[in-house]
RNA sequence: GGCUAGGUGGCAGAGUGGUCAUGCAGCGGCCUGCAAAGCCGUCUACGCCGGUUCGAUUCCGACCCUAGCCU
C-alpha cells in the first residue's frame, strides 16, 4: 500500500488521480474536511466526475454536523484498506491530515472516544474559573501530563482531563503503549514537498479566488442556512469555512474574510510542512517528478502481480 | 508661500530620556480520538541632518514627506 502527503495545494490529488489513472489502485483519502457532505468548493474536494472515474474513499461520509475523529478515522481507514485488498487492488491513502496520517503510522493508544457530557462539563468549569485552574487540577491527577501541556492548551487540558475521569487513569499512562496498525502491510511512503514556499503561498491564492468565483460564499452561506450548525462545529472550523462564516455574521467585510482565509490557508501549509520536517520516514518528492513517480509504481505494481 | 496635525518594525497601533508595548501577517516549533483544530516561541522600528545630554525614538533646530486648512 501507499501513501502520499504533503501541505495543501501542493497537488497532492492530481499526483493521485494521475497515478490511478495507469495503476489499479484506490484513492483513501486521509483529511479531516473531506469527511464532511457540503463542503466541496472550500475544500477543493474532488469533482463527481473524477469520483466517478477512480474509485475514492472516506470522503462525504459524515454530515457536517458531527464530529469526526482520528479515532474513527484509524478504524474507517482500515476497513477501506482490507476491502481493497479484497478487490485485489493497491490502496493509495492522499491526504494531508498529518494527526490521521500518523495516527495510521504509529497508532493510537486505547483511550475513550469524546464524551459529550463531560467536554461540556469541562467547558462550564473553564468559562467560570478560566484553564489555568483546569490545568492546576491536571496537574495533581497527572502530573506528566500537565508537564507537557500549556496552561492555556485548552483542548489538550479537556481530552486529558476527561480520559482521567472517564478511566480513572492518568491519559500519560494511557498513552504509553500503541502500536503501528499499519504492521502487517508493506507501506511506501512519500511527502509531496514545495522546494519554494513564496511559489506555494502564491498557488494558494490563486486557488482560494477560483474558489470564491466557484460559489464558496453560496456553499458556506447555504450550510449556516440549515439552522443545526454553528461555528463551533468542526466542519465550520475548517480553513475558509470560520471565515466566510464570521463574515456572514457580520464580523468583517468580505474581502477581510478573504484577506484571513488566506492567510489561514497559509498557516495550515506551515504545519503541515513541521510535520513533514520532523518525519524522516517519508520519501520527499519534487513536484516535478510526477511523470517518474507514477512510472515507479507502475512498475513495481507490475512486478507485484497485480 | 503661510498655519496646523502628523511621520514608529510588512501592516495596524501605543508609548518612553537609559528594560518589554500590543495585535495581525511572516518565520520556527509542539502535536495520541475537535487536528483545515489547539498551543508555544520569534525578527531588522522609531523620516533625514545637526544640537543638548553621560545617554535620545523620546527634548531643541533645520530639512524632507503626508494630510487638512488658509492665501
Amino acid at each position: 500500500m501507499f501513501l502520499l502527503s504533503g501541505p495543501t495545494g501542493a497537488g497532492k490529488t492530481d499526483w493521485a488521480i494521475g497515478l490511478a489513472e495507469s495503476a489499479p489502485i484506490e484513492i483513501v483519502s486521509v483529511d479531516s474536511a473531506l469527511v464532511y457532505r457540503g463542503l466541496d468548493v472550500g475544500t477543493a474536494k474532488p469533482t463527481r466526475e473524477v469520483r466517478a472515474r477512480v474509485p475514492h474513499h472516506l470522503i462525504d461520509i459524515c454530515d457536517a454536523a458531527e464530529n469526526y475523529s482520528a479515532g474513527r478515522f484509524v478504524s474507517d481507514a482500515l476497513e477501506c484498506i482490507r476491502d481493497i485488498h479484497a478487490r485485489r487492488r493497491a490502496p493509495l491513502l492522499v491526504g494531508g491530515t498529518m494527526l490521521y496520517l500518523r495516527a495510521l503510522l504509529d497508532g493510537l493508544a486505547r483511550l475513550p472516544p469524546a464524551s459529550p457530557e463531560l467536554r461540556r462539563e469541562i467547558d462550564a468549569r473553564a468559562a467560570a474559573h478560566g484553564w489555568a485552574v483546569l490545568h492546576t487540577e491536571l496537574a495533581r491527577l497527572d502530573p506528566a501530563a500537565a508537564a507537557r501541556i500549556a496552561p492555556n492548551d485548552s483542548q489538550r487540558i479537556q481530552r486529558a482531563l476527561e480520559v482521567c475521569y472517564a478511566t480513572g487513569q492518568p491519559i500519560s499512562e494511557l498513552q504509553r503503549a500503541t502500536s503501528s496498525p499499519l504492521a502487517p502491510f508493506e507501506v511506501r511512503y512519500w511527502m509531496l514537498n514545495p522546494p519554494d514556499r513564496a511559489m506555494l503561498h502564491q498557488r494558494l491564492a490563486r486557488r482560494l479566488e477560483l474558489m470564491m468565483a466557484g460559489g464558496f460564499l453560496d456553499e458556506v452561506r447555504r450550510l449556516r442556512d440549515r439552522g443545526d450548525l454553528t461555528s463551533a462545529h468542526s466542519s465550520m472550523r475548517a480553513v475558509g469555512y470560520r471565515q466566510l462564516w464570521a463574515h456572514l455574521e457580520g464580523q468583517y467585510d468580505l474581502p477581510e474574510a478573504q484577506r484571513r482565509a488566506l492567510a489561514a490557508t497559509r498557516q495550515l501549509a506551515k504545519r503541515q510542512l513541521t510535520w513533514m520536517r520532523a518525519d524522516s520516514r517519508g520519501e520527499r518528492l519534487d513536484p516535478a517528478s510526477r511523470a517518474s513517480w507514477i512510472r515507479d509504481i507502475c512498475h513495481g505494481l507490475a512486478a507485484l502481480g497485480f
